[in-house]
DNA sequence: TTGAGTGTGTGACTGTTGTCACCGTATTCC
DNA sequence: GGAATACGGTGACAACAGTCACACACTCAA
């Protein structure tokens, strides 16, 4: 993927010129294949990623390795994480894939701070960022505190849906692993909403069928 | 409670002294009685809270009127949420209840802005803030996707002894509240507990009894 | 073609949590 | 003192989700 000024103001608009410049001349573009990892955090960390394309999902992991999704970044946002990780992190961690192949620009973290004196646009946009993760974060603990399992999973397809398609290409082990349940309670929750006709089970994928 | 600049420079150290000045100036000192809502987003807000004296309580509240504690904010901590309320907020709302009587500091959104360009101490105070209640999310996440209600009763207790003292003044119902639970769940957790020996229960107050 | 590997379906069982019913005992307020 | 209320204890039960065991089907490669 071949960026310049024009693509970068398209996705990430109301910045200041001078920011776009050193965007370009500062960062670096990765690409990524999907399904690679793009970030551990608790490893040092010494950049910040801005998603130029692709999907990119933001999980949780426990001791026991065990998966718990968090959310989807887009192109046009920026991982507000790699901001949060700086201390600690002692047990858990939180890690980034990509879902479909991915391009992200890269920027050392000692730009970061140095724009946020420099350009009112650039802390406006990592504020803004972090506000948008922490509404998400906060939809996130409702679900878990509040649904069931079978809601949970349909606003997790919804969610799928959105950023990739009605054509879902995974197992429901790969949902299981998501929200932290096991393959056979997602066999039995999809195997319901197939019979409402909400999707249809093929292997290796799943078809929402519903229109929203 | 009194507020000068020696105050505020040992609770919120590290700011440039103009900033000290220009809180003092616009920000407004409120009073807050125990158990008094100090904050419930979703309405218009105007202000940003810093928090001089006191414990508060941030919980998220369903559509039924359900509760769900995330996190405590002490004396010398601010409330990133004030600023996260902005938009839509459409379903569930984040409330503030002081747990202890209390004292903050309001100040108008207005200058919150206007300090991120022209203190360099205040954008680093407020991002800090940010990534602090952040990382205390991510930590809710994992209890409630990775634990289960003992576990998470052990949590919830110790949180509230390291704030508010050994000797907690609160009844079943109230746990039960903040951990989305019912009574008689807490209760029975509550008793096994004591036959290990980690707490003392009485009538309206639960006594604490490991060191940690 | 056969066998290994993977993805899915299903029934039986278990454990945890939530709910219901009902009780006893403090506390508070007339 | 007595009634109303709040708090807590307890047993029975239901619902949901996780686990186990096993069956079956599809794919791929030897």
């Amino acid at each position: 993927m071949n960026i310049d000024k024009g693509n970068l103001k398209q996705l990430f608009p109301n910045l200041e010129e001078g920011l776009y410049n050193e965007l370009l001349e500062h960062g670096k573009v990765k690409e990524v294949k999907a399904g690679e990892t793009l970030l551990k955090v608790g490893q040092t960390i010494r950049s910040t990623m801005l998603i130029l394309d692709g999907v990119v999902k933001l999980y949780r992991e426990d001791e026991e390795g065990k998966e718990f999704f968090i959310y989807h970044l887009d192109a046009g946002q920026a991982c507000s994480l790699s901001m949060v990780c700086a201390a600690k992190h002692e047990t858990s961690e939180v890690l980034a894939k990509a879902l479909t192949d991915a391009t992200v620009l890269s920027i050392p973290l000692a730009y970061m701070d140095q724009w946020m004196g420099k350009y009112k646009s650039w802390y406006q946009f990592v504020i803004t960022s972090y506000r948008a993760r922490f509404e998400e974060l906060l939809i996130t603990i409702d679900a878990i505190a509040f649904s069931n399992m079978d809601e949970r999973l349909q606003d997790y397809l919804k969610k799928q849906v959105k950023k990739l398609g009605a054509n879902l290409k995974m197992t429901h082990q790969d949902i299981a692993n998501d929200l932290n349940s096991s393959r056979e309670v997602i066999s039995r929750l999809l195997k319901k909403m197939e019979a409402k006709g909400w999707v249809t089970i093929h292997r290796n994928s799943i078809e929402w069928m519903m229109k929203e």
